[in-house]
DNA sequence: GCTTTATATAACAATCTGCTTATATACTGA
DNA sequence: TCAGTATATAAGCAGATTGTTATATAAAGC
């Protein structure tokens, strides 16, 4: 994989403090799969919906995600377009694809629909 | 660059804890271009000699350095060979090798001999 | 306008982190 | 064997992190 730019030390320190908690680690993986609507997501883990959200508005204001309002839901999918991509491409290259909990947490998505 | 065997979920996150510190993360970065003695390390950062040793703890319980003592010395240098080293290599690689901080502390340790 | 649903923010508690100082351990050389 | 140097570990503290519950905001539908 080609690298891009080089990242400040702040913004590669600071990305890597959000990437390291394993919850928010596991969102992302997700969220660079496809978008999630926040009530999905709610359901999928097994934390508050405040939770989720605070975590979302780490990876919002690290320029991470992107938020879409649409009606009452908002939906948040990874930017590839951030000037972190290379390295978080690289960081959740390293997390096996068939990962038990990522399997889990996928299959209950698709039990899930935004009423 | 080829991405090597998956990591654990533990793994990874633990592994991004580890880097996530500014700190560390320059230590590491010294680490992988060559090897350095503990009290070169202490000389040229601008913290404790128990906080040089703990940074240095964490690496070496992580499995991402080899220590090796020799007199009344020990070297550290990074650990090619490690489960983590893709994600490591990496991780650096998104860092300026030009970075100001990087240059000042090699410069810094041109300066220094273990006596 | 009122109620319901979706989401964000605030306030707070528990735990974790990274530093410091103090102390222990270990090697070296007189 | 003792003093000096190098390094590790222990204890404690301040600040950060991540969860919780309570509350605010905003859109949708009656």
């Amino acid at each position: 994989m080609v690298t891009a730019k080089p990242l400040s030390m702040e913004t590669l320190t600071e990305t890597l403090k959000i990437l390291h908690d394993p919850t928010r680690l596991l969102l992302l993986k997700l969220l660079a799969e496809k978008e999630y609507c926040v009530c999905e997501l709610v359901e999928m883990f097994d934390i508050s919906q405040p939770a989720v959200s605070q975590h979302l508005r780490k990876y919002r204001q690290a320029g991470l995600v992107i938020e879409e309002k649409r009606g009452q839901w908002r939906y948040y999918r990874f930017d590839p377009s951030c000037s972190q991509n290379a390295l978080v491409k690289n960081v959740l290259a390293q997390l096996d694809t068939q990962d038990e909990q990522l399997i889990q947490l996928r299959h209950k998505a698709e039990a899930i629909t935004c009423s």
